[in-house]
DNA sequence: CTGAAAGCGCTTACAG
DNA sequence: CTGAAAGCGCTTACAG
């Protein structure tokens, strides 16, 4: 039937398998529908200027058939791809992948679809690769990579005119920045801590040379010489007694070193949640009663911290404000040339102060033997 | 100088902005190189029967242009997109991270690229329509959906001849399963805590009507059977105490309650890990010393597991197995026509026996005061 | 090796 | 509204 009064038809082309209930294509479909492929695209794209009735009925047909135009074809002919790829450093911790959740929903609710990639280590160039291949609008990395690699890719991706953010990890040229402000988040930690009559400071894993790590020791000292306070008089850290893990196991570790130590600090602050409530095990294993005898402050305020008796004092990354953020950032860019400099953000982080965190031993002094 | 020597050419079309240095097609990058499109086109996909030195020249012309091709115009010309969907219940919990992770790890092996959505509540629909317009070669979907949604998405995907498979969660008509043998862990479980002289027990949050949750108590059943006792004389739940949350709080809620019962189980079997480690904290708050007084066990085996004290024996779900098992069931289905039946593949846990369990405390009877 | 051509599934003027 | 045509960036025979 539909093969009748087309005289122009040469010999009939291929038959079309019409066994085959699967709409590929809207040449099939617009057979289907009883329209012309031109019309059945203006409905849609949603054109103005169509009957009702023409609309309902390729409605009505899409509902049928779940026919979904095809989205190589779509974007070839120019359309924007509309997808943002993410980079993400691994999926080990919590905060990052809250972060990657939070960025695709906010993304999907700006009308951009997301292709999601662990960086193998190493690996980064092909995936970078696939992610232009894939003609992606704008590409996020989210976590703490090897410097001169992130550096690598993101100097790539300007060469292709492709906007890029980094979330987290500050310091890498040549690209947008949205981070959490860790001096402030420390400073924050200590004033609180401070407040409380602390006057000697336990310092838990915040040793090394990451950029992360030395703004949170900036924001100790910062604090502490705010307040008239030398650092290195009041503060202490027994990292170097310990393979370093940033683990549980090691902020238990940590813990007992410290118990034996002679000058035992009141007040510990840990790099992050999970060496805080390793050390929390650590001293009540000891005996030590928290926070009556010692106070411990986390970091990243993530779900555990509900988890030990009594919960974690710690603070919070304001993942809903960066992965906003970012998403302005970045949309902004898409489509406008680049500017002449990158921008950074800075995230306030916010202390939440729990049980883990209380007033300072009146016994302090008598503890000192 | 390029536009020289082709008179049939009309009045020069749009003038190439030569100064932006970024190739964007074939036809750009051939001019690059100085060779065919053809030619280059055959490098690219590794044809046999070129010249060395052309392939050569070739590759060191994508290192300096970073050159990609256009993955929408090569899969338009009827290349397989290599792209597997995977729909995430959410990213909330570690265990389903763990498997995401892995997932796209062994696709990437297996030369495949993934697209990761999470499913947004009564969204599904949409997902698999981004999906299927990306014409993904098979969709994966990792947790517990709601039954008769996802039921409609894996029928939907039939129709349109995409291979499919769920991880995790059992009784979805019409498609491939591979989940965790639930049953089975919990009769481990048992089994472990019966060797060990146990003889009553306490279910922490196995209450509840799905599945998941229905096959544990099945295997608890079981394996209390199997020694000839009888379920319901030695178990014990207080789930109806409180208000149901899954979590740390909800875990030591349960815990208090039963220590405030008078014929207080010595073993306790949770639901999950969090729930475990909470009812460890509530048993301590009270006194009761872990494994001396009482054995807990979790289920899953995350990382948690190792922060209480004693760390927590648990159930592990054997991620690798799962994730390698259903990567070869569903590539196997790409491009095959689809089996009679569905498969379900049944994964056997492994118990982690840690020191949070011990031998029934002999004092057990004088406790029945 | 080169070059011209067809075609993948779309959109978008263009003339009816 | 319809229909024919051009073009997006590729690959793949086909003839040189």
């Amino acid at each position: 039937m539909p093969n009748s009064g087309k005289p122009p038809k040469p010999p009939a082309p291929k038959p079309p398998t019409r066994n085959a209930r699967v709409i590929r294509s809207t040449a099939d479909f617009a057979r289907y529908v009883g329209l012309a492929r031109t019309t059945v695209s203006r409905v849609l794209n949603g054109h103005p200027g169509l009957k009702t009735q023409t609309v309902e009925r390729v409605q009505k047909a899409i509902e049928e058939t779940g026919f979904t135009p095809n989205a190589y074809a779509l974007h070839l002919k120019g359309k924007r791809t509309a997808t943002v790829g993410i980079c993400m450093e691994n999926l080990l911790t919590a905060p990052a992948v809250l972060k990657l959740a939070a960025l695709q929903r906010r993304l999907r609710e700006r009308s951009h679809a997301s292709l999601i990639e662990v960086l193998p280590p190493g690996g980064s160039r092909e995936v970078i690769r696939h992610f232009l291949s894939m003609r992606v609008d704008a590409v996020v990395f989210i976590g703490h990579f090897i410097e001169e690699e992130v550096s690598q890719r993101v100097h790539e991706l300007g060469t292709h005119d492709t906007p890029h953010l980094v979330i987290d990890q500050l310091g890498i040229p040549e690209t947008d920045t949205v981070a959490l402000d860790r001096v402030r988040g420390m400073r924050d930690v200590m004033a609180h801590l401070l407040d409380l009559g602390h006057t000697s400071f336990g310092l838990l894993a915040i040793n090394g040379l990451t950029r992360s790590v030395r703004d949170r020791l900036s924001g100790i000292e910062a604090e502490l010489q705010a307040r008239g306070m030398k650092p290195a008089d009041c503060t202490q850290s027994l990292d170097h007694l310990h393979v370093r893990d940033n683990d549980f196991k090691y902020g238990r570790a940590l813990a007992l070193s410290f118990v034996e130590e002679k000058h035992r600090p009141t007040a510990y602050v840990a790099l992050n949640d999970e060496v805080a409530i390793g050390a929390m095990h650590g001293f009540q294993a000891a005996g030590l009663r928290i926070p009556h005898d010692v106070s411990v402050a986390g970091f990243n305020n993530q779900e555990i911290c509900l988890m030990p008796t009594p919960m974690l004092t710690s603070v919070d990354q304001q993942v809903e404000q960066t992965v906003n953020t970012a998403v302005d950032l970045l949309l902004a860019q898409i489509g406008h040339p680049r500017k002449p400099h990158p921008l950074v953000h800075m995230i306030s982080p916010e202390l939440v102060a729990r049980d883990s965190t209380g007033p300072a031993p009146k016994s302090v002094l008598g503890l000192k033997r």
